[in-house]
Formats: C-alpha cells, structure tokens, sequence
DNA sequence: TGACTATGACTGACTAGTCAGTCATAAATT
DNA sequence: AATTTATGACTGACTAGTCAGTCATAGTCA
C-alpha cells in the first residue's frame, strides 16, 4: 500500500499551503490558531449540512469538503459523527442560552420583561440557523437520547423555570389574571416556538409575523396594551 | 399492532405459504384482500420504523421483518424509498383529518365546540403514535417538500382556516375579548402542538398533563370558566 | 540571521461494511 | 398448465472511519 503519492510534488503550489503568502493577509500565525479555526470551520459546516439533510443522511466528506478540510481532519477534533453531532449541538447552544439568560435588566413590569425575552429570541432565534438548529434537535431528539437530555437540561427545564418565575411575578403584580397560567409556563412559550417551527416548515407557504403574532399572545395574556 | 398474519397457524412450515390450508379458517380468501392486509401491514411497520430512527435510517429489511414479508413484496406495492414514505404520510394522516374535520356539531358555545376539538385532539393525536408521525413530518418536512407541501394543504392550512372561523363566531358572540386573534389561530392551536412534541421528546424527562395544559389555555382565551 | 532538524497537523486513498433495489425462482391461484 | 404473486439471495453504489505518508512550522544551533 504505498499510499502512493507523493505525487507529484504539486508545485505549482497553489494551494496546499494555505493561500496565506500570497495575499500576504496572514493573520493566524500559531498552529494553536490555525487549528481553532478549523474546528469551528468544521463546526460550522457540519451545522449546515446536518440542518439541510439530517443526521443519516449526511455525508462526512460534504463537510469536510465544505469545511475547506480533508477528512481525516474531521477526526483530528470529533471523535466520530455521532459524537461530532452531540458536541455540536452543545457549541451551538450554549452561547445562545448565556445571551438568553443575561439578560434581565430587573426594570419595568413583567411584560416589559416578557418583551424584551420575546425579542431578544425573535432576533436570535425565529427565522435563523439557531431555529433551523431548533427543529433539528426536535428531529434527532429521539435517536440521540445525549442531545435530548442535554437539550432538556440547558434550554427547556431553565426556560420553564425562568417563564414561571415570571408569571408568578405577574400574577403578584397583578398584572396576569389567570394564576393557573403558572402552572403551564410551557403555554406562555409556545407561540415562539411555533414560529420556530413555522419559519422552517411553511414559510414558504404562507408567511408568519413572527413578532405581531407574539405581541398579540401576550395581549392575551395582559390584556390589550394602552397605547403608550 | 396486527403483526398478525400468517403466524398463528404458522404450522411448523414457517415457509412461506401462508397457513391458510392446515386450519382451514381460510378468513380472507381472494388475493385481493390479502394483498391489501398485506399493504397495510407494511404501512403499519413502516410508520413504526420510519418514527423510531426516521427516513434515512430506517432499513426496508427491517420494515420487511417487522411486516412479516419479504423485501421484495415492499416493492410491489411501493415503487421505492422515498414514495413509500410521502404515501405513509397520506395515508395515515387522511382519516385522521377527516375524522376531525367531521366533527363540528353545530351546538353550544364556542367554547364547547373547541373543547370537544381539542379533546378530540387529544385522543386521537397527542401521545399516539399518530402525534409521533407529526413529529416526524416536522423533523422530515424540509428534505421532502412533497409531504410538508401535503401537510400545510392538507393539514395545517385547513386547520387554521377552521380555527379562524370558530375565533371569529366567539368574536361575535362575545365570547372571546381579544379580537386580534382571529389573525393568528396559531396561538389556539400552539399549546397543542408543543404537547405533542413534549410528549415524544421530553415526557421521561417532565411528564406533561396535556388536557389540563388545554384547559387552562382555553381559560386563558375565554376567561376562567364558571364551574357548571 | 540563516540553516538544519523535529514535530505533529493534515491529507486522501483505501477498507470493510451497509443497504436500496433487482430478478431468477418458487408458491399460490385460476 | 398458465398466470399472478411472493421470496430472498444477490449486486452495485455508497460511506464511516483509518492510517501511511507529507510538509509547514516551531525549535535549535552556529
């Protein structure tokens, strides 16, 4: 098996290398951060193509080819798919949940903070990669107990707990009437989290106001708004 | 269910023929009929394996297995794969539309006709292996516009069409405040849908009483109900 | 500073295995 | 016997994962 090669010395160099001499731009310099960069350009791709095709039916070579990367690479950081699929969702996740989470500015009424939660996920979540992300989790969830769990963990039982820590607020302002709702935060939620769905399934179909739709559902919830 | 067949008799010539001879019970007699058992049964092992590890990772050998035919026979009644999967799809989910569908008896409140909607729902989808399969719609939706053009058609753009109407004559009849809503049924169907997803994904982890998560979402909308 | 060596990140051809779909043959039915 | 239906061994295409070999870079020395 001589892997062969060798071959032919490949000169002309092109690329091999990496393009970095001739434009000169060269920023990374340490192998530490030319490797860093490729992990996140595989994590990258690798979110691409498992959100267009699904687990199964992706192919380790479209990532990696996508990742500008020769497969081998790939298991230079992940130690296989399904691994490389677990870790990826946490990457992604993660970030988000921080920036999710960070952000109570303990100001105004609870729907003013209520607002400020919807928008921030209208703007990070509805209608982006993370949604796709979303109902990919949805997908997989099933066959990847590690990533429904992790899932669970992370987003939902923290979400449920926040809503309801919210709404039990509202409720002692007054400014919810029905009390119930805190027993069923998850009703609260679930408007976003069909637009999430809505957004990669049938917006093509028939688009949704993300934003007025959430608006309205918290009418409900408080009562129509005063204008301002 | 109804793995059936053939077994039973199942003389101890598990070939292939079918038993119908030792017995003598001989139930469905022509070939028409025992095709279309047959299809069905394919349709039904299908459904379970297609939900258990979705499209791409399901094995026609183990729908065969589990169907109690051969590979083959899938083909006789499939042209392949992928056409098996959008015609499951159809299958299954008509009857059950048409048997929501057929249900408004013009009765009662408003109310009254959504709760035995969602009641309806809740029997006949939520926890079922039916309200896996719209799991699986949502999850294999994006890599077969042919089955989520079919479910919007079908499915979600009836039912909203439905649910608009049913806000609007509670609009009218003053039995919903909130007028906006008419403008997006989403939010009436939205707690119902997130039950059907936290079933499949999340029950082990936090299991959810859904009818009462209705309830209060109905209360929610119509105000909180006076005890009958 | 320039030349020489050591390191390990990276590559991609290759292997072993899987699985959708076929078809020659067998069984059942007429 | 002729015809229709069912079977399952088989094929060929495809792909996850491997590993011998390469080469850019870091480190060392003069």
């Amino acid at each position: 098996m001589a892997r062969k090669s060798t071959k032919l010395a490949k000169p002309s160099a092109q690329s091999g290398g990496h393009a970095s001499a001739a434009t000169g731009e060269v920023p990374v310099s340490n192998r530490t951060a030319r490797a860093m960069e490729r992990r996140a350009a595989i994590v990258e791709a690798a979110m691409e193509e498992f959100i267009a095709r699904g687990f199964a039916a992706t192919r380790l070579d479209d990532i990696a080819k996508r990742a500008g990367v020769a497969k081998g690479t790939i298991y230079l950081h992940f130690k296989d798919k399904e691994s490389m699929f677990e870790e990826l969702v946490r990457i992604v996740i993660v970030p988000v949940v921080a920036r999710l989470t960070a952000l109570p500015p303990p100001t105004g009424s609870v729907r003013d903070l209520i607002e400020a939660f919807a928008s921030n996920f209208l703007k990070e979540v509805i209608g982006t990669r993370r949604g796709d992300l979303v109902r990919l989790i949805v997908a997989e969830g099933p066959r990847f107990p590690a990533v429904a769990d992790f899932y669970y963990r992370e987003v939902v039982s923290r979400g449920i707990a926040a809503m309801r820590a919210l709404i039990e607020l509202g409720i002692a302002r007054g400014e919810i009437r029905q009390k119930e709702l805190a027993r069923y935060p998850q009703i609260l939620v679930a408007p976003a989290m069909i637009a999430v769905i809505w957004q990669s399934l049938f917006a093509r179909h028939a688009p949704l106001d993300a934003q007025e739709m959430l608006r309205v559902h918290l009418d409900l919830i408080f009562g129509e708004r005063r204008t301002t």
